[in-house]
DNA sequence: GTCTATACTTTGATAGAC
DNA sequence: GTCTATCAAAGTATAGAC
């Protein structure tokens, strides 16, 4: 029950050799990196592995394939900045956005990193394909677990009526992350889209509704 | 200003000449099939070379690259579509939907054939990264066309005030655009999250609103 | 356990024969 | 216009050095 990270789910495979993991983790470090730098654009393994100096063959000691590890490198991409936004809360920082704030914000720092918005839309549409698991496993867990985390957000505030109770949380929270996810791509590709505004905007559809009209036919 | 498809663009780079262009249709006609059935799974130019019957090269003697066949192979799908729509709608058939119901229906009829919409992501994914030029170009300008015919539609209707107007029409067009995509994807990777039922969902949050509350402190 | 060297296979792409 | 041959790059797999 500790509100720290639990030691982040290691996404390769052997390890648990607290050396393994060590270099494991620093490998996925400078892969960060290199997406980061370069988005996934040129990320052959041997790229990579050049990238951090050595040979292609070492990071397939570490991960099963190219798409484990460039899960994992997602993974720990994500896991680093929600341990980075804990941090920040613990500073007495704001408290944690609820609801449709918090997606607007991971979006707006989303885009600042364009790599890693491409390395996601790479990996979300190789988890369609039905020859890579590793992939669909993790996004399906993935999309489960933020839409369920949202719901319930939504639920409490439709009860505490800060928001409107009319559409079920769960279509809600569905919408919320699909808008997210497609504002980003549609931002990349072209930046007049007014990313945040127009995140911000679900607030405003989201705003608590007066009951039924009366006066009405 | 002729209400039929203007002789659909031409992707591929040769030929005009008649001859050539007749079989670039029927190799994509065929294409298409491949991706229906199996999706963007194994489909490697000499795959798809071996299902229409003919050797990977003269693939690429209609087409400079893999990348600008399968960009051609979705826009010759969206194509086909948009006239199977004009054609059932000149048959007296419904009106053309507007707005919120258009998207839901299409998206409820693009799941239907999951292949395309692999294919789909899989070139959106693409055209985030700088080296394909072919796929942003198309799907910029793809993402600009119906946010611009969306944009419209929202405007007019908010002018007559059949949706609210709190919230710019290019917000909403945008937001459209973005939820549809990113349900038929989270769909797909979760067929219990109720795609048509989130999508109907907007039309919820669009409902014209009251004047804001006078009675408000 | 960690890593290099190396080889195998598939793939996108090009050149040249017919 | 289409095929065969060929190439370079990439993902993958194995053997063996340390």
């Amino acid at each position: 029950m500790l509100s720290r990270m639990e030691s982040e789910p290691v996404i390769g495979r052997r390890g648990a050799h607290a050396k393994g993991v060590a270099r494991r983790q620093e490998i996925l470090d400078r892969a960060i990196e290199v997406f980061r730098e370069r988005g996934a654009d040129g990320t052959s393994l041997r790229r990579i592995a050049e990238a951090i100096g050595v040979s292609h063959a070492a990071l397939l000691h570490y991960f099963d394939s190219r798409e484990q590890l460039l899960v994992a490198v997602y993974a720990h991409a994500e896991a680093q900045r929600a341990a980075a936004d804990a941090a920040r809360r613990a500073e007495g920082a704001p408290l944690p956005l609820r609801g449709v704030d918090s997606m607007a914000d991971a979006a707006v720092k989303n885009v600042e990193v364009p790599g890693l918005v491409q390395l996601y839309s790479t990996l979300v549409a190789a988890a369609l394909e039905s020859s890579s698991e590793v992939s669909r496993e993790f996004f399906s867990a993935r999309f489960e677990r933020v839409r369920s985390e949202l719901t319930t957000s939504f639920r409490v505030q439709q009860e505490d009526g800060s928001i409107r109770d009319d559409v079920p949380a769960e279509h809600l929270a569905a919408l919320v992350v699909a808008a997210s996810d497609g504002l980003q791509i549609q931002w990349l590709l072209e930046p007049s889209v007014e990313l945040e505004g127009t995140l911000r905007s679900i607030a405003t559809l989201l705003q608590p509704q007066p009951g039924p009209d009366p006066r009405r036919s």
